[in-house]
DNA sequence: CTGAAAGCGCTAACAC
DNA sequence: GTGTTAGCGCTTTCAG
């Protein structure tokens, strides 16, 4: 327990070769090793249950093999899918991700990306809480971006295509006949619900129907008044699991869906797979984003300057429910 | 951009100090230090935008200030919250987490743990997916098992009151007077869940219930032969997401609960919040258990030796639902 | 109050 | 095919 670890150096020492060869060893240099020398290594490794020290080998190579994930709110479920994407394509290279939290404040996101440069992380993958463009330009290590679009074109990011696939959905609600669009989203804003609110405004600019913001943080109870006695109404809810309490609510007040009023939704995750009825909705992968998104990044650690700032969309699909009528 | 990142002797020469005094600058050593000379490194590490390199420091201070979490999986939310949990403690020291998921794969998680054993992690929290106390033993650095019981109480642990609390669930089932009982769970096991079934079984059979236990992998269809023409039955739903599947499966074939049918589930998340009927249920706290969890690591790693074998339970609470008739 | 210098464990010229 | 050696950036005695 408290017998210090060893080093190359007690490898070399009892496998009676020097340190060199034991590096050349451990970084697979086989090349000009005769089968002898790399026997006995091996050996006298797993006699010591000798373990590399990357913290020397990063200082020496420069290179830490860390990866850090800023990502805006880990409670959110999306985080996890972002996560397992980014883990299961830097796994199979032997990175290891640091993931922080920036809890959806910028300060906290700028003290997230100061830590993960003082770790001397490889590379950074953010979904940014702010459109701090100037501060996000400053950043000299690969970084791709994930989840929210940035003005930017000299930043690398990897998003959904949000506006046309909510025009999509919003066009198609339209053909239900609904003459009023109420739009249920959290006060908290960012890049991706905003293109996804624009788009659903714009569809009903242009067809003459009246779309209502409203707050999922205030209470629901506000809703109904603008349920009552109204037009014929198809509600956009933005997060999956608001779909679950909008749902209950409605149970609650023996609204009917699809007979009274219309639903969609935005899902990362399979929220409406469950529901009754099942809803109308664009499903985006975050998996795959984070996947693509690490790919992407792990590019431009290995060969700097190639893609360094592409755009990449991972598209979304529409998947149809009876939630409309 | 490839110009070289500054390092302590570039501030030590802008500033006119040696390393040394620049060194006990960062580690807080003001104490035998003129203002002087603190403001003037101070501003000379502003005027470069000098970091501190970690793996130098680590290397040589045999801290890397990096915990790792090895998660059974990651994909699951339970991850997530104790992600949060243990974030939220460890980031006011100034720690990173580096996640890892072992996929529900024994030998996913030796993989990891020696990984996290390459990076020099100061310490281990784990959520081990087998009951192999021997391998778990052999680990030389500060660990905490979380969420699954371990038999051997040489290993530090923090998980929840099973069996006591499910235990309770079943038996207030019971006074309902429900004549059978039907598990509903993953194949998957752990000992956490095996503890809830036993629980369940117990109580059963101390009241001549009968108990069948029934796979939500397999297709729920079989589920119904059993509940055709059967006793009055109430129905464990050993997982929050699984809630919504079996709910719907029931709404789709017209059983009603709590008319036909009683519910009762284990929640770690806020999946039954807006079900309708609401689910007695026992709720955990994933981030609670992440966080006292991180808290006792961390004393280990800062004074060893101490608690270090300590046995945690984190109380679950039973929550009253309109499920049970 | 400050500095000189050794050394953490490893890699990579360069030598042989 | 193998070894010598310098040095990555930092902390820490020890000396002044």
């Amino acid at each position: 327990m408290t017998k210090k670890k060893p080093t190359i150096l007690d490898v070399a020492q009892l496998a009676n070769v020097s340190r060199t060869t034991v590096s050349r060893y451990l970084n697979q240099n086989y090349s000009k090793m005769s089968l002898a020398t790399k026997l006995t290594i091996e050996q006298a490794i797993k006699q010591l249950n000798y373990q590399v020290n990357q913290s020397a080998r990063a200082l020496k190579t420069n290179r830490t093999h860390l990866i850090g994930l800023v990502m805006a709110d880990v409670t959110n479920f999306y985080a996890s899918l972002v996560f397992k994407g980014v883990a299961d394509l830097f796994s199979s290279f032997n990175y290891q991700i640091i993931m922080l939290n920036s809890n959806e404040d910028a300060l906290q996101e700028q003290k997230n990306i100061s830590q993960l440069l003082q770790f001397q992380v490889d590379g950074l993958l953010i979904q940014p809480v702010t459109k701090n463009t100037p501060y996000y330009e400053s950043i000299t290590i690969p970084t791709v971006f994930i989840d929210r679009p940035l003005a930017s074109s000299h930043l690398a990011q990897v998003v959904t295509d949000n506006y046309l696939k909510s025009q999509e959905l919003a066009q198609k609600v339209v053909t239900f006949g609904y003459h009023q669009f109420i739009i249920l989203h959290q006060k908290n804003s960012n890049s991706a619900r905003d293109l996804r609110i624009q788009a659903i405004n714009d569809v009903a600019l242009q067809n003459n129907i009246k779309t209502t913001i409203f707050y999922t943080d205030d209470d629901l109870q506000h809703l109904l008044k603008l349920l009552i006695q109204s037009p014929k109404t198809a509600i956009f809810v933005l997060k999956g699991p608001d779909v679950l309490k909008t749902l209950a609510f409605f149970h609650a007040h023996n609204f009917n869906i699809p007979n009274n009023i219309g639903m969609a939704t935005f899902d990362d995750w399979n929220w409406t797979n469950f529901t009754f009825p099942k809803i109308e909705k664009i499903q985006q992968d975050p998996t795959k984003i984070g996947f693509i998104a690490a790919k992407l990044l792990h590019q431009n650690i290995t060969s700097p300057r190639l893609n360094s700032n592409s755009h990449i969309i991972v598209p979304s699909v529409l998947i149809t429910g009876n939630s409309l009528k």
